[in-house]
DNA sequence: TAAATTTGCGTGTACGCACACGTTTTTATA
DNA sequence: TATAAAAACGTGTGCGTACACGCAAATTTA
């Protein structure tokens, strides 16, 4: 591969001309800088991204707009890891990163949290754009600042992200049913299970929700599907009481958890020995991994956690330095663990 | 970050003795050393990756030995296009990569081309050691000549590759066996269909038929599992008759492949229209893909064929630029698709 | 004690690129 | 035609590391 210097002799220029060439700079004339061209095109010049970096040497700052983390059973831990990973890669690049937690029960941690990431100065932005509305009300300051944003894990429509990296929900959910089906007979009922402290609207797990119904109601099954809504997570009384009155007033033999929260659940179907009933949940925590190796949980759907938090990095990252620009969405493989494979990730 | 710039700076040395402390080469004394490697461990210096690149600016060669790649729908289409990948990012790092093809079904041919790739000089090789003793026989000179090499796709126990990129083929046939125990009754048989040329023995396909069996053994079900090779791909009278005789000899429901060959049975399923077949393969070339969105493939078993040749580059690309030792054993997610997450990869 | 050798360390250049600055050439203006 | 201004191009330095080379001091040998 030619270097600079390379074009440049064969140019008969200096390497500071063909330097303006390849960055589209002024301070050439037409007819040298299609010379340059020519020879560039004909000789397959690419810069070399090594001695760029080292030559820019710039500092690059990144803000990471998502959930607090509190222990390794945290959905966001992995994520969190993933950026961790991400940026350990990336020091050599001066790439720094500052987080931003919220709490994602909490509205108003949200619009407060991300109200002072916008106070501070950085060059990009990673984010889950969980509460939709507040969100897209303060992404628009971070467009007239021009500065590049990427969502992971919440899709959020008509936003000017570069780029989206997380599962595709609706069919997620629409998997879910399939194995459902084949876990159930078409005589028995389903429960889905709403795990949440308030009433906001979460997109992620609704769109699961939808693949999931949308799949039998293609198929006109005679299987029911009732739902609950389990509130205030610490209060095992209440959820128990909750489940115990669905269970007994229907034939349910499918349980469908649209999030992590699956072990809420497993938790109560093990202490009861309800050993017929058939879980289906999402992520890989600690508590999960647990419930489906003992087959309490049946399949999980793994969202590739750490990878959104690893892919979104590099992704903001490579925008930044190498104005390499991602495809808008990166849906990302909707991964199926049973006790066979969870071992494997 | 401090630079050897900087770390010499509060030594009181030049750089160039940093330098011969950092890489622990000789000419320095005692006393500076241990002076040079306490302030290195105050400051935490570390060395700047993109300089040290650009500084060394050697060439590596890669060797490849994998089985020849004639279209697109061949399964080692995949790791081709991953190793183009991963040569293509390490492209300005100098490294480029040969390739030495075999014919996967002929033990003669592999025999040669690796006799033929010894021959050459390289600084790794990237190898699927599919045919066992013949490739440890051959390993030796890549040990004598202290050559790295990284397996992939095939295991081979007792060798001193630096690691193994591939699935766990026993366990993934476990996860099959489990997903055919859902689609199927107790009163339903099962039929296991290899398809090969030849009688050489291939340790991945029989692991993973190890996997299946075991996993209806440990839970005495009556179910039975008849067993057919099918000979001479191209034969499709042959393969009808002997495949027609065995669905009508028993009770069959299930059909399990354990190679990427599945789309040969799929075919005569499609074409006899024995929808009530279930069918289970593995990985994902066009034809598969096709199979399993129209329901004629029930499961596909998918083992990251890109990223195990994009991995296995890396890694050796790794080892020898940074030194970085990979684990041994790195087995891949046991990737379950279906209709529903196929178009998700 | 002088000469020969070894040890310890500093210097300079290369790697390929970016960019500020300086120099030359061309064009416009008086 | 002289001069100013603008355009076109060259030069030099820095980014952080690797390594060959070379010099000086310390050590060994005669």
């Amino acid at each position: 591969m030619k270097t600079i210097k390379d074009i440049a002799a064969l140019a008969k220029v200096s390497i500071g001309t063909v330097d303006r060439v390849i960055h589209n700079r002024s301070g050439v004339s037409k007819k040298t800088k299609e010379r340059i061209e020519k020879i560039i095109q004909e000789h397959g010049f690419q810069i070399n991204k090594t001695a760029r970096i080292l030559a820019l040497n710039k500092k690059y700052n990144i803000a990471v707009l998502m959930p607090t983390v509190e222990s390794s059973s945290d959905f966001w831990y992995l994520p969190k890891k993933g950026i961790e990973k991400a940026s350990e890669e990336f020091e050599m690049h001066r790439i720094s990163v500052n987080y931003f937690h919220f709490d994602p029960l909490n509205l108003n941690s949200f619009k407060d949290v991300f109200d002072k990431l916008l106070e501070n100065s950085f060059n990009a932005v990673l984010l889950a754009p969980i509460f939709l509305n507040e969100a897209k009300e303060r992404l628009i300051y971070l467009d007239q600042r021009k500065i590049p944003y990427v969502f992971i894990n919440a899709e959020l429509e008509g936003a000017n992200n570069i780029s989206y990296i997380g599962q595709h929900s609706f069919d997620s959910g629409a998997l879910a049913a399939k194995l459902m089906s084949l876990l159930i007979n078409t005589e028995d009922d389903i429960l889905i299970v709403k795990v949440r402290r308030d009433n906001v609207h979460h997109s992620t797990i609704e769109d699961r929700i939808s693949g999931f119904k949308s799949y039998f109601n293609t198929r006109k099954t005679p299987i029911q599907i009732h739902e609950v809504i389990l509130p205030k997570i610490k209060d095992q009384e209440t959820i128990n009481t909750l489940l115990h009155k669905k269970l007994t007033n229907h034939q349910i033999k499918g349980l469908f958890i649209p999030s992590s929260k699956v072990s809420v659940v497993a938790n109560y179907v093990e202490e009861h020995k309800l050993k017929h009933l058939k879980l289906i949940g999402y992520d890989l925590n600690e508590e999960n991994v647990h419930l489906i190796k003992n087959e309490t949980i049946d399949f999980l759907i793994d969202q590739d956690a750490f990878f959104q938090g690893y892919e979104g990095t590099k992704t903001l990252f490579n925008f930044i330095i190498n104005n390499v620009v991602p495809p808008k969405n990166r849906y990302l493989p909707i991964k199926l663990l049973t006790k066979e494979n969870v071992k494997y990730l």
